[in-house]
DNA sequence: TCGTGATAGTGTATAAGCTACACTATCATA
DNA sequence: TATGATAGTGTAGCTTATACACTATCACGA
């Protein structure tokens, strides 16, 4: 609890305190495939790995301003999706100190990566996350798998996966990113129907050109979000704690 | 990231740093109700509040460790299912300081709870989640809340009420659990059903005498829990981050 | 000893939902 | 005007869920 058990010791100026970070995994979408920012770092330890971005939180903001400030310092993206994922904090995760490292999941959207890769520096990418690097730093491979399965799973049963669309998009674009997160292919009669079925989607006038027939463009109903989740499919390996 | 996106500028040591505690919202079953155990505070602030057990984490302990400590030294029970929930880091949680509190939940056995009311002190007592104290300490009443809100989602679906229940029980028994859970009476039959295909119980030689026909007693099949999560029901609601 | 209430447990017709897949539609281009 | 590419719809049949009627086995009292 709070110090209380023992009131009359009580003295936290006592205890040795650790150090607290935030870490941010950012995923987004570029070409249709899932993507991750990582950094890479120039000092021991660790120095030449990647690493997911994240730094000390600061006496006066809450966690999750400390996340939304790292979010911004990193991509320059605001109002994006953010979610605290887990806390991290074995003993000697960190050959310097005790370090407490809370973790968030963000989302950016797919055409939001511009300002990001407009101030990319050489140590920052986007990391495709079926393909990253070989060993991250610190545990943050432990923490970035971990992100990885939440986010796959939450997108099952949530709207998640729209945060990650840009603001138009076909729903065979959705059903795209679907089959993606899933691994595997979706019958495109079922996915029409159950989509329409869920009303988030609000039609637009806009229609895109392409090879083939030409393709209604779509819109997320955030209003509708927070009613109804959506519950795409079951998965008994779920990850959501 | 850990420090290095100014890697130049890097000394840890120079950061303030918070207080860093575990609490654990310690649940059990007393006759079928869920309780949870709650301390009550001898000193400032927030003397005479109820408050969920915690306190500060070594240097050299995990923070599941941590939590498994706190967790003994209240109840005297180890190995008993233990999840963090969630992190809660507000800047002024606590008057006295800034401290960042990782919050776990704990599932005691039915059949444990003696070993807790032997040890119980005068400020130490289970309270039914149903009727608990106006006021809690901090901000405990929200950490309470959303782990209750946690509890109930997760029993959907996983195999979390086992967890709860004595070694032995009756099929009745479980979906009396379930019942309480959701707040709706079930289908006798369909429970019977669905539990037994889940294959997640385990018939023993067992048989219960009462008022009427005798009741056979089951086991929770704990190797099958792993392989395959019980579904119990889907909500729409749910609460699992 | 037979009936009745209490608890335990099973069977099943119907409804609802999901899946697979065949079908139609509309464009560009050769 | 045929062909390929992409968009979108319809539907038969299978699977699963629901509601509820049914059987089973005990204690206990008339």
């Amino acid at each position: 609890m709070e110090p209380a058990t023992n009131p009359q010791s009580y003295d936290p100026s006592r205890y040795e305190r650790p150090s607290v970070t935030v870490d941010v995994v950012i995923f987004t979408l570029i070409s249709q495939e899932l993507h991750v920012l990582l950094v890479q770092r120039r000092h021991w330890p660790f120095e030449g790995f990647w690493a997911i971005p994240g730094g000390f939180i600061n006496m006066d903001e809450s966690l999750e301003a400390a996340a939304r400030r790292e979010l911004e310092e990193e991509t320059g993206v605001r109002d994006v999706y953010l979610e605290q994922l887990y806390t991290f904090g074995d003993p000697d995760r960190d050959p310097r100190m005790r370090v407490i490292s809370v973790a968030y999941i963000a989302l950016v959207r797919a055409d939001a990566q511009k300002i990001a890769a407009s101030e990319e520096s050489t140590d920052v990418r986007w990391w495709p996350v079926r393909a990253l690097p070989e060993q991250l730093a610190f545990d943050h491979e432990q923490i970035l798998a971990y992100a990885v399965a939440r986010l796959r799973s939450k997108l099952e049963y949530t709207t998640l996966a729209f945060q990650l669309l840009p603001e138009l998009f076909s729903i065979l674009e959705l059903k795209h990113i679907y089959e993606q997160i899933l691994g595997e292919k979706l019958d495109k009669g079922n996915f029409y129907r159950k989509i329409k079925e869920s009303n988030l989607l609000e039609e637009t006038d806009v229609i895109r050109e392409g090879r083939g027939r030409p393709t209604r463009l779509w819109r997320f109903r955030r209003d509708r979000a927070s009613d109804k989740q959506f519950v795409f499919r079951w998965r008994e390996d779920r990850i959501d704690r």
